[in-house]
DNA sequence: TCTATGGTGATTTTT
DNA sequence: TCACCATAGA
């Protein structure tokens, strides 16, 4: 264990006043880019458990990430030996998920439920909308979707809304009775988890007393993104004896679309007042002129809480404004420059991409492969959504929740085995008038008369199929259940027969979930639950990037979305032209226009070393040629900072399409 | 049940 | 343009 004189050599002076503050006063540090959050997060921690004698028990941490609250258990317990056991670090999310499966009587739920993505809940909405005939290209199911989640993150019931107008109460019907099928069948949505917890708290004193007794020291980290729901939550927590520290960055909100409330910086202010504010304002991370371009991009947005980024890394060289004559001249640009630099001494993986939109990665992917350079694209497919995955997550959930009717659709027909849609059809419409689950639905029907024999004898081989794989994997262990399933089933019979990389790849993956199964370690807490139960909340929570061969170094591709948090030597922020970032939507809307100005800064002050401003005068946008104008970001920054520049490779190459 | 074809519509996505 | 669907026909 190190002394508190050590906990605070390492920290300048205001990070020192945030991590030395009184035990008993509320907190909040507004954390800059690159200003140290994490450090002083983490050595906060620490101090309270040395200095004011605080016990581990009595801490908690909330995230956002699954990434952020690993690194924050890896950094207390490496940097200062910790023992972390006893202490809550998790996501909102995570954590909720872990209070229902200790109170889910409490909570009004069954103690199996299971969690659903998006694109269960995604398919879910839409066979609500099939069963109510509600005709998908004049409702969307997505923008339902969207509705739902939005409604929730606000707190809203269904029963507590007033739709407004045709298309809301259309809406709002299905609403209705998606909240009613999950209630039934034991399904919990993301936004659910929160509102459970909130509403179980609500419902039970008791229960939140102890919990507000227990956590005596609340952390919060990335305050600006919290919605509604999560802001009550914390809110819930505070009983008036516990202190919080929150850390956020007003500057950097970039999920309003997500429901995230940037006034909750505000509100917290008001509500846990009086607040002790520290502005962490030194950079580690940029050069002097990089910072002052962000500074001046972000000091046009109104009603900021104030803060201005410097740094002791000296001036470093200019902004580089590329104006290329179309994407794929800007493409070769980008990689002309990168190679430019690689001759110099630079590894691939010291630079990354940016831009507004994944379809931009496509043209700037293509150069890369032209010339050679290994790269690497974020936010793809992970791991646990991939279709081979999700199908074999389904047998496992319909094996373990045989009323799990989402599981039950996906895999009924999946490998092909002769039950078409009309039986389907039949399956869920008798589910419907008896009041059945698929599986209990679909096992009366093959006692009875109503299918063509043919039918009749396809689906009596699924059942007897699940039946004997129930049976089989009673009493494995987990990697070995997840095996037997993925042969039992078919699948990997399925993925044998196709031919090519693509099927080979699924098999991969498929091997890979084993081993996933295998390594997998349930949470203490969870020794109640079956292993099983416990891999697939797991694997709907952290569905995990896919991390191929991250050793070769290679240019990184993302979304500015993605990017935050991360930093390069050298960024290229690309297709900055007005409609595009901004985007067109944010164009007559000022708050939207703000929170693009915070991606901007956001993709800035990602950059270390030298940062590439590249936007095209033309760009092929859904088949047809548009031309641009630069973004309004580059004009707002002043001239001194940017210095405009040509192509850096001899071999230009032509830039004209065909 | 599989494959071909045509219509549609198109940011960002921590959990 | 291109990817994702839903539907029609084999």
């Amino acid at each position: 264990m190190l002394d508190q004189d050590q906990i605070l050599s390492s920290l300048n002076a205001e990070q020192a006043a945030a991590v030395s503050a009184p035990a008993n006063q509320h907190m909040l540090v507004l954390a800059g880019a690159g200003s140290g959050k994490t450090r002083v997060l983490v050595h906060r921690l620490a101090w309270l458990v040395e200095h004011d004698g605080i016990s581990p028990y009595q801490l908690l941490s909330v995230t956002f990430t699954n990434k952020a609250a690993k690194e924050m258990r890896n950094r207390l317990e490496t940097a200062f030996g910790m023992p972390t056991t006893g202490m809550w670090i998790g996501t909102f999310h995570g954590l909720a998920h872990r209070l229902l499966r200790m109170h889910w009587e409490a909570a009004g739920l069954k103690e199996n439920f299971q969690v659903m993505d998006a694109d269960d809940q995604h398919r879910l909405i839409r066979r609500i909308m099939k069963e109510h005939n509600i005709d998908e290209s004049r409702y969307a199911p997505k923008s339902t979707q969207y509705y739902i989640n939005e409604k929730k993150d606000a707190l809203k019931r269904a029963h507590a809304i007033e739709p407004m107008g045709r298309k809301e109460s259309v809406m709002h019907q299905i609403y209705t009775e998606y909240e009613a099928y999950c209630q039934k069948n034991g399904m919990v949505d993301f936004a659910e988890l929160l509102m459970r917890v909130i509403e179980c708290w609500q419902r039970s004193p008791e229960l939140l007393a102890h919990y507000r007794e227990r956590f005596t020291h609340i952390c919060v980290d990335e305050f600006q993104d919290t919605n509604e729901a999560q802001y009550t939550w914390l809110k819930c927590l505070f009983g008036g004896d516990n202190t919080f520290m929150v850390v956020g960055d007003d500057d950097q909100s970039i999920y309003g679309w997500r429901g995230a409330k940037i006034e909750n910086l505000m509100r917290y202010q008001q509500e846990f007042s009086p607040v002790n504010v520290i502005r962490l304002q030194q950079n580690y991370r940029s050069t002097q002129t990089i910072l002052s371009a962000a500074n001046a991009v972000i000091e046009r947005n109104t009603g900021r809480m104030g803060k201005s980024l410097w740094s002791d890394r000296g001036e470093g060289e200019p902004l580089a404004v590329y104006n290329a004559f179309n994407e794929i001249d800007e493409a070769h640009f980008v990689v002309a420059s990168i190679q430019a630099h690689i001759e110099r001494g630079r590894q691939a993986n010291e630079f990354a991409i940016l831009y507004r939109s994944n379809a931009q990665s496509r043209v700037m992917e293509e150069a890369l492969m032209m010339s050679g350079t290994a790269y690497r694209v974020y936010g793809g497919m992970r791991f646990f959504e991939r279709q081979e995955i999700k199908n074999t997550l389904a047998y496992c959930r319909l094996l373990m929740t045989p009323e799990d009717d989402t599981a039950f659709e996906r895999i009924v027909n999946t490998p092909a085995r002769g039950i078409g849609e009309r039986t389907v059809q039949i399956i869920r419409e008798t589910a419907q008038i008896e009041h059945l689950s698929m599986w209990e639905s679909a096992k009366r029907l093959i006692q009875s008369q109503t299918l063509t024999g043919r039918a009749q004898n396809a689906l009596m081989r699924f059942i007897e199929l699940m039946t004997t794989c129930q049976v089989l994997i009673d009493d494995q262990p987990l990697a070995e259940q997840v095996e037997t399933i993925i042969h039992q089933s078919g699948l990997w019979s399925m993925y044998q027969q196709d031919k090519g990389e693509k099927a080979q790849a699924k098999r991969d993956n498929l091997s890979e979930l084993v081993n996933a199964a295998q390594s997998f370690k349930q949470s203490p807490e969870d020794d109640e639950i079956a292993p099983m139960m416990s891999f697939l909340s797991h694997a709907v929570m952290e569905a995990g990037e896919v991390q191929a061969d991250v050793h070769t170094p290679a240019v990184q591709l993302m979304t500015l979305h993605s990017a935050k948090g991360l930093e390069f030597p050298v960024v290229f922020i690309v297709g900055l032209e007005e409609r595009l970032f901004p985007t067109f939507n944010a164009m007559d809307d000022p708050d939207k226009l703000e929170e693009e100005r915070r991606l901007c800064y956001v993709g800035l002050t990602r950059a270390m070393e030298k940062c590439y401003l590249c936007h095209a005068e033309s760009r092929q946008q859904f088949g047809k040629t548009s031309l641009m104008r630069p973004s309004r970001f580059i004009r707002e920054i002043p001239q001194e900072m940017k210095r405009a520049v040509r192509m850096q490779s001899t071999i230009r190459r032509p830039a004209l399409r065909h």
